[in-house]
DNA sequence: TCAACATATTCGTCAAATCAAATATATTCT
DNA sequence: AGAATATATTTGATTTGACGAATATGTTGA
């Protein structure tokens, strides 16, 4: 048999060694994301989000599916066992942190709102919060 | 009570997105190990690795204790309950990985041979591998 | 087809990390 | 005290990563 493919450690690594990176990891959640929530969620501008979830990306960390002019993001489970289980832990510590919290009670707020921000007008909005309407 | 203390999750990743601070984790093991093992068995300068050391110490992955002129090193269990777990994982992971298989061959190798390298002479054998002797 | 929009990429700059070489500090041994 | 040794730190050069600004690509809808 084969030998479990080898990994690059330090990519992964590197890859969640980022605040940003961290906050987008987090936001996406269970759940799928459109771009444009992180950049309003965030408060970054959208080149740095798109250069970020490019890093994420190619880390293997999150997958990206088209909608027309969208783009939605998820979290991937790596191929990799270890890898798989150390960022499943990674999901539950942003779960438990502050800083994290906020960013995700941003979401909501933005999501459930009166009216959506203005950048977000047509937005698909994420199937999880949706579902809490 | 108070919240967990919060914790710097970038610094964290960041200490282990690097490959010489893998194998010093990996080579340590659940022993501690002196300095001038890692230089010997991995193979590199020794201010790069003690550089390398420093920034395993400042993120609190590794504590020092001093022996005379030798400094042991050893992996420690961070306070935060998510970093333990992460790092243990982390410690798992790297037990299965071939590169880090092969250090610790290595190590054994230098050790256990019937004359230690010169630059070896009078250290301080890790008990672990004394107790194989 | 054209304007508006969502996202990605490029570019130039700045900050941070890494490295090898040299040097400093502390300890032991003679 | 002085030489030898183990480890740490500094220095200067190089590389790498992150950033904002500008621009490019691709999609929708008038």
């Amino acid at each position: 048999m084969s030998k479990t493919a080898e990994f690059d450690l330090e990519q992964f690594f590197l890859a969640l060694s980022d605040k940003t990176r961290l906050r987008i990891i987090n936001l996406i959640g269970e759940d799928e994301l459109c771009v444009c929530f992180f950049v309003e969620v965030l408060d970054e501008l959208q080149p740095k989000i798109s250069r970020h979830l490019g890093v994420l990306r190619e880390t293997g960390l999150v997958s990206a599916r088209k909608d027309g002019k969208w783009m939605h993001y998820r979290v991937e489970t790596p191929q990799h066992p270890h890898a798989a289980k150390v960022l499943a832990d990674v999901r539950a510590w942003l779960k438990d942190d502050q800083e994290m919290q906020r960013d995700r009670a941003r979401l909501v707020k933005v999501c459930c709102g009166s009216c959506l921000p203005p950048a977000l007008n047509g937005a698909p909005l994420p199937a999880s919060i949706l579902a809490e309407r």
